[in-house]
DNA sequence: TTGTGACTTCTAGTCCGTG
DNA sequence: ACACGGACTAGAAGTCACA
């Protein structure tokens, strides 16, 4: 079951890195999870729980919302 | 880890559902879930994954985000 | 540099019963 | 009418080897 948050947050966690124009496996380390798991959220394959998006938010210096609408 | 997302979350489903005028019993049954689990969404326990959010505010009848912003 | 599949550990999600 | 505990199964969290 893919749901459309899951897809949006992909989209604005790669457009968020392609601005710091750094590669996943950059960006991975300095988050402090594995290059993989980002590329698989990024993807839209990952459907986080809210605790685990808000935590993402945080180590990415944005609100949690800024990752859920276009 | 109890995130700030599932209690904002918690908040917003238990008004709509006190502006509905209807039990938690009852509304459960109308989503097609369980009472106790409706609960404890309500009580913020529950660390809900971003489709889980997506598929309530779908049943809610509501966009998902305006579950979980103030 | 990124994608994919397999894999393990941990927790989300569902439901019972009781107070 | 709502809260809470336990128990169980599905799925999230996170890593790794290979392409």
């Amino acid at each position: 079951m893919t749901s459309q948050l899951q897809i949006i947050l992909g989209r604005k966690v790669r457009e968020h890195r392609l601005r710091l124009g750094v590669s996943q496996e950059r960006l991975a380390e300095d988050l402090g999870f594995h290059r993989t798991y980002l590329g698989s959220i990024e993807r839209g394959e990952r459907n986080l729980s809210l605790a685990s998006v808000e935590q993402l938010a945080a180590r990415l210096g944005v609100p949690p919302l800024d990752l859920l609408q276009d």
